[in-house]
Order: C-alpha cells, then structure tokens, then sequence
DNA sequence: CATATTTCAGCTGAACTGACATGC
DNA sequence: CGCATGTCAGTTAAGCTGAAATAT
C-alpha cells in the first residue's frame, strides 16, 4: 500500500505527525514508567515551577479534571510535589521533585533520538523555521 | 499567567499543536455527531476509496481493533459501506457513501475557519515549508 | 454575588492486549 | 506453515460533564 497523496489541510498533517510522534514516544517512555501525558506535564514543570493544576490545564487545552488526574499520578509517585499558595489559600503550586528531574534525564536521550529521527530530513534552517510555524499556530490557537 | 517560553524540542511543539487543534477541532465537530478520529477517518477515505480497516489502522497508527470500532460506528450510521474484495475473500474494502461525503461537506466550512485562524501569522511560502516540514516529519516516523 | 480552584463521582470514547477463525 | 485480515472479548488510560466546597 502506498502512502495516501499528499493532503491539502494542514490541520490533518499536525494530526497525523502527532498520532506518529505519540505512537513512538509511548514506546519510548513505557519502560520508564511514564505517558505522554504525564511526561508532557514533567517538561512543562520543568521549565516552570509553582503552576498549579489550572495553570497547567490551560496550557494543555485540557479541563482541570483531567490534568488532576495526571498530577495525582505523578504526586503519589514521588515525581512532584504540592505546596499551599502562600498568596491565595486555594491554590496549590506544583514543583518537580529531585526523582522528577532524574526521570526526566533519564528518558532524555530516548527522546532526542526520536526527535532526531523524525527531523532527519530537514536542515537547521527548515528545523527553525518549523519551530516558529508551530509556535505561531499554536499561539494562534489560544484565543 | 504568561504563556511558557520557547521550548526547544520539536515534539513539543508538535504536541502543543495537535492538542490545541483536537480541542478546537472537537468543538467544530461535536455538534455534526462526528469525533475528531471518525472525521479523520472519513478525510483518508474521501482522497482514497476501497482501503481496508488495516489499511487505515497502519495510515492512523494505530491497532486494527482501535480502527474497526470507528469503522463499525461509521458504518452503523450509514457514512461509509464495506464490500468484499473481489480478490481476496477476507478483506472488506471501504466506500464514502452519499451521506458520508455530505457530512464532510457540511463541515468543511467550519474546519477550512479553524485551520485558516491556525496559520493566520503565516504567509504563503511560510505555510508551504510547514506542510513540506510536516510531511518530513511523519515520513520519517513511518519506518 | 460572581469568578476561580480544587476535588469527588460517574460516564464515555477510544485506545490497548489476547484469542481465534479465515483466507492467501 | 507462515502471515495478514477481521472480529469478539475484556481491560485500561484519559478525557469529559456535573456537582459541591473553598477562597478571592
């Protein structure tokens, strides 16, 4: 079977890169223990500390159930940790913890080597312009 | 809240985007009665008649059991129809009906809206390289 | 009062694995 | 026999809605 033509939307080329990168990455991660789902969120944390679960539901395009699913998996696997708000006696701020990083660094060549592969056939330039496109749609995408 | 800075891997990106299109792409559907997995179903079979389950699983990424229940509730609502293939007794190859292809119709509108806002920052040869791009990508990811 | 965050509960769409029959 | 396809069954990960309590 051939590949299907190329398709005029490019709603339905994100979707289909997404479902391959998903479809390896879960291979990836399932040996460390970890979804994508929750090693999206460990790499958002990582970059930023003290969101909370709204924060990080609204980064994800998610409802704040689900993300507190995701956050109570990884609360009560030690990967992160909550504190109280000393600003707002609701919120609880969410930080990685020390085996949160370390699972983080040890998926990282893992998924270096998947990235690598999949931007194989781009040069630097098209590999940045591709970053900025995607961050444009998806900036876009918020409103 | 700010939105997170750049971040340097590209199957973030992609996923940002994915997500993003999903919940705005589910939105867009929902109230036609279909999902974003049977919308995308049906757009493989509008370009490209008489593929069977498998043959979509494998395009989708996913298993074959996963493919057949979204077959099965396509066909149960009359959006596509199964015949055997002529040459080989086990395969049931897969048709748009009428009815399917008006769905699609009556969506496109709405889904070329959501698309057009995606790449609004993009101008012409920029929305080319990302669909090259993206095309690279998922070709790479097939091996 | 209105809005935001968190949490509990139940539900569903949509994937998975395993097993098996059928046909090339 | 080996391999692909299709299907049935059971399970799971991951989202959703609804509702309620708490805090600004």
């Amino acid at each position: 079977m051939e590949d299907v033509p190329v398709e005029p939307s490019l709603l339905y080329a994100v979707k289909q890169v997404e479902l391959a990168v998903r479809a390896n990455l879960d291979e990836v991660l399932r040996p460390h223990g970890l979804t994508t789902s929750t090693y999206t969120a460990l790499t958002v944390l990582e970059r930023r500390e003290g969101m909370t679960t709204a924060d990080l539901a609204r980064n994800s395009f998610v409802t704040p159930q689900a993300m507190a699913d995701i956050i109570t998996a990884l609360e009560s696997r030690g990967l992160i940790s909550r504190r109280p708000d000393p600003d707002h006696g609701r919120r609880r701020l969410i930080d990685l913890t020390a085996p949160g990083r370390a699972a983080l660094a040890e998926v990282a060549p893992a998924v270096a080597a998947l990235e690598e592969r999949m931007v194989a056939g781009l040069d630097g330039p098209a590999r940045r312009s591709l970053r900025d496109s995607l961050n444009s749609c998806r900036a876009a995408l918020r409103g």
